[in-house]
RNA sequence: GGCCCGUUCGUCUAGGGGUUAGGACGCAAGGUUUUCAUCCUUGAAACAGGGGUUCGAUUCCCCUACGGGCUACCA
């Protein structure tokens, strides 16, 4: 390997929303990237103006600024290649098409889109395999089989030939992937793929991924799956330009599967299963639909990384959480996984939970806040902070909060009917009564004070631990569950307490 | 149909010619707790099948099955 700056670029098209499969295969890019000081690149390969949708760029853009994730270079940032933008490129393109045409590797094709599916039928009814290569294009309209004035005259007249690439004849083309190794196909089971569209004037993907990507001086092309078919040909074309030499190394990444069933994960999984596989929510321009974002839904973008770091890499070791410097060290190529990894919505909430415990009590509350506010409740910073510091044990996302920790901030307006039936017995009003006694006897309301004088009633009177406990909570929370009584009443204090039990005396009935 | 890639507990995975095949999520049981959660302990749970190679294969090779991708003037 030559001593090159790293390069690497992630290339997403704006035909919708980013999937998160296409956020992980821009994090392996970035963390390889970093790891060697290399540098990320954005570009935006837009050469289907018919599959453009409005606000997918944008979408993009947002979804690497909420991850944290920063091109050194790309659409919106710059850079000494610009524009990144390949409809921007569109004047760049033709004249590599041609020069393709004048070494041999390239023809001009004039076959319309109804000749060629006429064909392909033809084959199919036959039972045969349509290949446009070596095998049929002899029979094809192209330059290679028209006379030169009729092709000098097609070129001038028609507006819509195509430049195809000149696939060589039985041919074996050895190529070698970082996480697969080497690979070993055949020239003939590859097709003449069109390079350059007269009709709109612009680049396929191939074309102008492989110039782009030279142009670019892109080290290493970390890509998905789904383009492992294609590497012969780009291996071919890099030849064909005579730029093997400068030519990047190739990694393709396993697909990321449903939960269940069969299949690559889609967005009709997230709707069917409950669980977003965008990482932003996202409304679609046409329809309106709105498909939920792990944003929206309440995690953190560490944690949406950390988890999609882990789906097909890990580093050998039995560590799962990481920082993402911890993450730009270890991460490694050569340890990402072959086979396609099925993903676990399961899974997911842990990473989030595992987060979220991490964080500190005043950043929790600084996230509380706002959904506070909604619901038009004032509280200063140190309280609330406490009160996530008593709960956050038992949520997964923020958005957990309000429904367990309502009561710190309001006298429940129900309780909880299970609760009722298995603690509310004929004698609990009475010892209820004697509890609002015993406490109006507590001067400092401190958990410890409460807590001493609670427990040496109960002590006192062998009232079974349990029962009088669970009154008392489903009195001030409404429910049986929640961190430790004698913290609670600490928080809301005396007269709140001795209310509540009031309150739940005068309307729970036996 | 053709071409390519893949296959270890339900899921994500470690491992690798001789291992009690390890961890995590989830699940189950127990402990702690006034309750819930956390936490701790324990448990059930896997090398797709068949042929080779080998003293020995889950590990290497081949075949089959299954899964996935590609097969556009989409990316």
């Amino acid at each position: 390997m030559s001593k090159k700056k790293v390069r690497v670029r992630f290339a997403p098209s704006p035909t919708g929303p980013l999937h998160m499969g296409g956020v992980r295969t821009a994090l392996f890019n970035y963390l390889f990237a970093k790891q060697h000081g290399g540098d990320f690149i954005l570009r935006i390969e837009d050469t289907d103006s018919a599959r453009f949708v409005h606000g997918a760029e944008e979408y993009i853009t947002e979804t690497f600024n909420w991850c944290g994730i920063k091109f050194d270079e790309g659409v919106g940032i710059g850079g000494k290649h610009a524009p990144y933008r390949q409809s921007e490129r569109k004047s760049i393109y033709l004249k590599y098409a041609e020069q393709l045409i004048e070494s041999s590797n390239a023809y001009y094709a004039f076959d319309t889109a109804e000749e060629l599916d006429a064909a392909r039928k033809q084959y199919e009814e036959e039972g045969k395999t349509f290949i446009y290569n070596s095998s049929l294009r002899s029979r094809m309209k192209t330059s290679l089989t028209l006379p030169d004035n009729e092709v000098r005259q097609l070129l001038d007249k028609t507006g819509n030939w195509v430049i195809r690439f000149k696939m060589p004849e039985n041919e074996l083309v050895k190529i070698t992937d970082i996480i697969r190794g080497e690979l070993v196909v055949n020239t003939n089971t590859l097709d003449d793929k069109v390079l350059w569209k007269k009709a709109d004037e612009l680049p396929t993907y191939h074309l102008a991924n492989i110039v782009d990507d030279h142009l670019m001086e892109i080290t290493h092309v970390i890509r998905g799956e789904e383009w492992l078919p294609s590497l012969p040909l780009h291996a071919l074309l890099y030849r064909a330009f005579g730029w093997d030499d400068t030519r990047p190394e190739f990694a393709h990444l396993s697909l990321l599967l449903k939960p269940d069933g069969k299949g690559k994960l889609s967005k009709r999984d997230g709707d069917r299963l409950g669980f977003p596989v965008y990482p932003l929510e996202w409304k679609s321009p046409e329809t309106s639909e709105v498909s939920r974002g792990y944003r929206e839904d309440g995690y953190f973008p560490e944690a949406f990384l950390n988890l999609l770091a882990l789906l097909g890499w890990n580093p050998g070791t039995e560590q799962e959480l990481f920082t993402m410097d911890e993450l730009i060290k270890l991460f490694d190529l050569n340890r990402v996984v072959k086979s396609g990894a099925r993903f676990n919505p399961n899974k997911a909430k842990w990473f989030n939970q595992q987060y979220l415990k991490q964080k500190n009590n005043e950043e929790l509350a600084k996230l509380y806040q706002p959904v506070l506010k909604e619901k038009g409740i004032e509280k200063d910073n140190n309280y609330v902070a406490k009160v996530c510091g008593m709960i956050k044990e038992r949520v997964v996302f923020i958005n957990d909060f309000w429904g367990l920790s309502s009561y710190f901030f309001a006298a429940p307006d129900s309780y909880d009917e299970k609760t009722v039936k298995k603690y509310w017995k004929e004698e609990t009003s009475t010892r209820m009564q004697e509890l609002v006694a015993i406490l109006q006897g507590v001067n400092d309301f401190s958990k410890e004070d409460t807590e001493h004088a609670v427990r040496d009633w109960i002590s006192r009177n062998e009232y079974p631990m349990g029962h009088v406990m669970n009154a008392f909570r489903l009195s001030i929370v409404g429910t049986s569950t929640g961190p430790s009584m004698f913290e609670i009443i600490e928080m809301i204090g005396k007269d709140e307490t001795i209310n509540r039990i009031n309150k739940a005396i005068g309307s729970i009935l036996f």
